[in-house]
DNA sequence: TCTGGGGTCCTAGGACCC
DNA sequence: TCTGGGGTCCTAGGACCC
């Protein structure tokens, strides 16, 4: 038995514990560079706000039906979510927390009362963070997401679904025909594990609810769409495929890519931002003791824009693997004099690390003098506990530049960004009697 | 003018091994 | 006419997730 608990709007709704004005209001989110829509208050979603509508798109809503539009503030939903988690985590003896707002929690056969801890464990997370969530409860993790949708649909629009399935939906006591009707309401393409492209090619045999899904033959959809696919429908099924993941596997790939600003035409800024790139990938490589084999950097043009299109990219061996970020930085910067071209309107650059091996594998080079490396990860340490402590970009490498956030044209924008709340002591609120 | 970022997994095909 | 059997590794492409 499974739990899904996943915050309502989970964005907004951080947004709307320090701004509570903004409850009842149409509000979105926007993705980094106030892209595109990346979450949306259910005001906003009646209004026709799409997920991932870009936000130039979006502008006359703000006039004509007072829609709020925040810049995304990460480092608020990252703490929030923290604080959401830890209250999930008891409703049961294990977590998976599967993204930053949805948690699953497992081996629930054994939890009495199970409906009324998953209601308080809600009330909990309301109360004490403030965060609005749906539970699902079902014996397999997609019925579980499954569950969720539907407590989320009858509590957006009552009357959809028998009450009792609002905010919690628990799909072992729902009666045969009314799981029936749940599937057949809900869209193939809203079930989890199938995406648009698969959803399209189910409806052109005539799959088109997920009860169709849950009753297509294993074999067929096996040798038509492979195991991926089988598994949902034997999940659909009641058949639990998808196991719990207790810890996070260690990364494979670590990224940091960005839009820009503005337009890049000229290589100096575009080595700026690269070498920038280079450093936040050092740092979460550091943050989980992994170096890299390899380093890949990339640039491109605009897709949406007409004009001369440019795509480059190029993979640099790191020979020994290495989580310095002197050393990241160069391969780098590297990579990118290699592949640039004058001449274009670069719109996003970025930085992958990959072939990530744990720290304590790490082979050593034979004929390198032994205490090198030592020295530099030493003062790799120094500078995390520097940045830590006084912040991002205290200690940097000089190929950064040293433009302020204002001057330096390709940072992104955030024109629209809340104070972070909880995690940076300047911005705290102030209550004031 | 303006369109995000960061991941994972599966499969097929080719190269290569004994 | 007839040309084995059993593998691994790598890559590219496609699909999915939030």
């Amino acid at each position: 038995m499974y739990a899904l608990i996943d915050g309502n709007n989970f964005y907004v709704s951080c947004e709307r514990v320090f701004r509570p004005s903004l409850q009842g209001l149409p509000v979105v989110v926007l993705s980094n560079n106030d892209g595109c829509a990346i979450a949306r208050s259910d005001e906003a979603k009646a209004l026709g706000v799409k997920m991932g509508q870009p936000f130039f798109q979006l502008q006359h809503l703000v006039e004509l039906k007072g829609l709020v539009c925040l810049s995304a503030n990460f480092e608020l939903y990252g703490d929030m979510s923290d604080r959401m988690m830890t209250l999930a985590a008891g409703l049961g003896p294990r977590q998976e927390i599967y993204s930053i707002d949805e948690s699953f929690i497992g081996d629930l056969a054994g939890v009495r009362d199970l409906n009324r801890r998953a209601w308080a464990v809600r009330a909990r997370i309301l109360q004490w963070v403030g965060i609005p969530c749906c539970i699902g409860l079902a014996p397999t993790k997609t019925l579980a997401k499954l569950c969720n949708h539907v407590a989320k649909d009858s509590e957006r629009k009552p009357g959809s679904y028998p009450p009792e399935l609002a905010r919690v939906c628990n799909w072992q006591e729902m009666p045969r025909a009314l799981r029936e009707d749940v599937l057949r309401r809900t869209m193939a393409g809203d079930v989890w594990g199938i995406g648009r492209r698969i959803a399209v090619q189910l409806a052109e045999r005539g799959v088109v609810t997920a009860l169709d899904v849950s009753r297509m033959p294993g074999p067929m959809v096996r040798s038509n769409w492979g195991v991926v696919l089988e598994r949902t429908v034997r999940e659909l099924q009641g058949i639990s495929c998808i196991p719990m993941e207790l810890a996070p596997p260690p990364k494979k790939q670590i990224a940091c890519t960005r839009s820009f600003g503005h337009g890049i035409n000229e290589l100096e800024p575009l080595l700026e931002a690269v070498s920038e790139f280079a450093t936040r990938a050092a740092e979460k490589l550091r943050k989980q003791d992994l170096r890299a084999g390899a380093l890949h950097v990339f640039a491109h043009t605009s897709p949406f824009r007409p004009g001369p299109r440019f795509y480059g990219q190029t993979t640099t061996q790191l020979v020994p693997p290495t989580s310095d970020t002197k050393a990241l930085v160069r391969a780098a910067l590297g990579g990118m004099h290699s592949i640039y071209q004058p001449g274009f309107r670069l719109a996003k650059a970025g930085v992958m690390l990959m072939d990530l091996a744990e720290s304590r594998h790490e082979q050593h080079d034979l004929l390198a003098a032994a205490d090198v490396g030592r020295d530099q990860s030493r003062l790799m340490e120094a500078m995390d506990r520097v940045n830590g402590r006084f912040g991002k970009g205290t200690v940097h490498v000089a190929s950064t530049g040293f433009a302020s956030q204002d001057e330096a044209g390709w940072r992104m924008r955030q024109e629209r960004r809340t104070p972070r709340y909880t995690t940076n002591i300047d911005e705290i609120p102030i209550a004031r009697c």
